[in-house]
RNA sequence: GCGCAGGUGGCGGAGCGGUCAAUCGCAUGUGACUGUAAAUCACACGCCCUAGUGGCUACGGGGGUUCGAAUCCCUCCCUGCGCACCA
């Protein structure tokens, strides 16, 4: 028997709530399903946040449906209240063309464009043009007042307050779907839980406008098991650009995860199948490790390709591994050699090599005994770091248990 | 526009003339314990250095009072609440 799409996506646990269960899955079973999801242009790059997202698009893909993959260019310049207790800044054009165009690199490892398998669609091409008085008609007339003071995002918003600019986010959200189905034939928007209310306005915009029915599904926030939104490591949040998240650094937030989450995270962030996914569930104590090796290698894979996935593996294993500490591609710079002519104070070199903020910091982590130069615990953080203390043309920093850092000469 | 209440470190939130780089909680980091997990315990947590009863910058911005200001005064900006105005 052949599973239905929504199922797939239901049983891996991409679905929080769905305007209408039993109408998804006849629509998805009977035909081949243009879909929307929308991300923020907010940041140069995305974070395994919205990973769950794209994670669940590209399942929809594979079932042979078609992404329409929109970038809030136009949204963006207004800022969404929803799940947020502060405005957001406001971005300027360029900066938004800028990141919007940056994303599409990161989204295509994901999601699939050749061939118009999936399409990218910018809402600033629609929303800048739009008139006021003009949609204030035509639209704002479909909106209650008395509604959007009701929904969660306005409310708590409303107690900190909340700018009408902010207050209009909904119905060019809705407006988005609404277009998207006239324009691209698109029936089914996908977004996360905070965008619930949104996407419902959509929906109900469409019934109104065109009395014909779309749909949506939201997935849920992904927090980890003690409650907090995952997607942050010791530097910060983990992205999915390669230059801003190395490979190697990003296995390494997988090989992390909590125990808890192992197996909820091989459902949502890898291709596997649920099968395999289920024997693994039975993994005990120090054993479910190789769950999680599994998980980091199939997750970087998807992301990065198997080459590189193979190699933050290997590296992985070395560094933490009993073998001799070699490894190919930990996180490497290359400091020009003059500098170590009169040496670098070990604290600097730590600042240098980003695994401290400021020297204080860098000293204070020594002081605390974190601090390692090829594998030998500093205890003075004003050593002198020297071109005699590299080994084969290379220096191992290592901050803690788990940050590494290999320096080279140039 | 008028009145009221506020604006303090990543966040929450004390302090209300000296002993404040600022109590406390959360978050974070390091160490111990472990399985590169969780929980627990300990320590740290503005920046700089020649590392000291050292220097610098910081309690929305600017100015002032004072030997001395996060703390008092003036002014500007911002936020919330109430009133007014408009619809």
């Amino acid at each position: 028997m052949i599973k239905n799409s929504y199922d797939i996506l239901k049983e891996r646990g991409f679905v929080n709530q769905s305007t209408d269960e039993a109408g998804i899955k006849q629509l998805l079973s009977k035909q081949k399903v243009n879909f929307y999801i929308g991300f923020d242009p907010t940041a140069s790059s995305l974070h395994v946040g919205s990973l769950v997202g794209l994670m669940a698009a590209a399942h929809l893909q594979n079932q042979g449906h078609k992404p329409i993959i929109l970038v809030g260019g136009g949204t963006g310049l207004v800022g969404d209240p929803s799940g947020k207790d502060k405005a957001r800044p406001i971005m300027n054009r360029q900066e938004i063309n800028k990141n919007a165009l940056a994303l599409k690199k990161q989204i295509s490892k994901i999601i699939n464009f050749k061939d118009n398998r999936a399409v990218l669609a910018n809402n600033a091409d629609w929303l800048t043009k739009l008139n006021y008085i003009e949609f204030l008609r035509d639209f704002g007339t479909h909106f209650s007042v008395n509604r959007l003071l009701n929904s969660e995002s306005v409310k708590i918003r409303l107690e900190k307050g909340l700018s009408f600019l902010e207050f209009n986010y909904q119905l060019l959200q809705a407006y988005d779907f609404w277009h998207l189905f006239k324009t691209k034939n698109c029936v089914l928007q996908l977004g996360g839980s905070d965008q619930w209310g949104n996407i419902v306005a959509g929906v109900e915009l469409v019934r109104r406008l065109e009395e014909k029915e779309a749909y949506g599904i939201t997935i849920p926030l992904i927090t980890t098991s003690d409650g907090k939104k995952m997607g942050k490591t010791e530097k910060g949040a983990v992205w999915l650009d390669a230059k801003l998240t190395s490979p190697y650094e990003y296995y390494q937030f997988w090989i992390n995860t909590d125990d808890a989450d192992t197996i909820k995270f091989l459902l949502l962030f890898t291709f596997l199948p649920v099968e395999e996914i289920e024997k693994l569930k039975k993994l005990k104590g120090s054993e479910i490790k190789k769950a999680k090796e599994i998980l980091a290698f199939e997750a970087t894979k998807i992301l990065h390709g198997e080459k590189e996935a193979k190699k933050a593996a290997d590296a992985s294993a070395a560094l933490f591994g009993n073998e001799n500490k070699k490894a190919g591609s930990v996180p490497t710079i290359a400091i020009n050699k003059n500098e170590f002519r009169q040496g670098i104070p070990a604290s600097k070199l730590f600042v240098l090599a980003g695994l401290a903020k400021s020297s204080g910091e860098a000293q204070r982590l020594i002081k605390q005994g974190g601090g390692y130069l090829n594998e030998k615990r500093l205890d003075n953080s004003n050593l002198l770091i020297t071109e005699s203390d590299f080994e084969n043309g290379e220096i191992m920093l290592r901050a803690g248990k788990k940050k590494y850092q290999k320096i080279t000469l140039r």
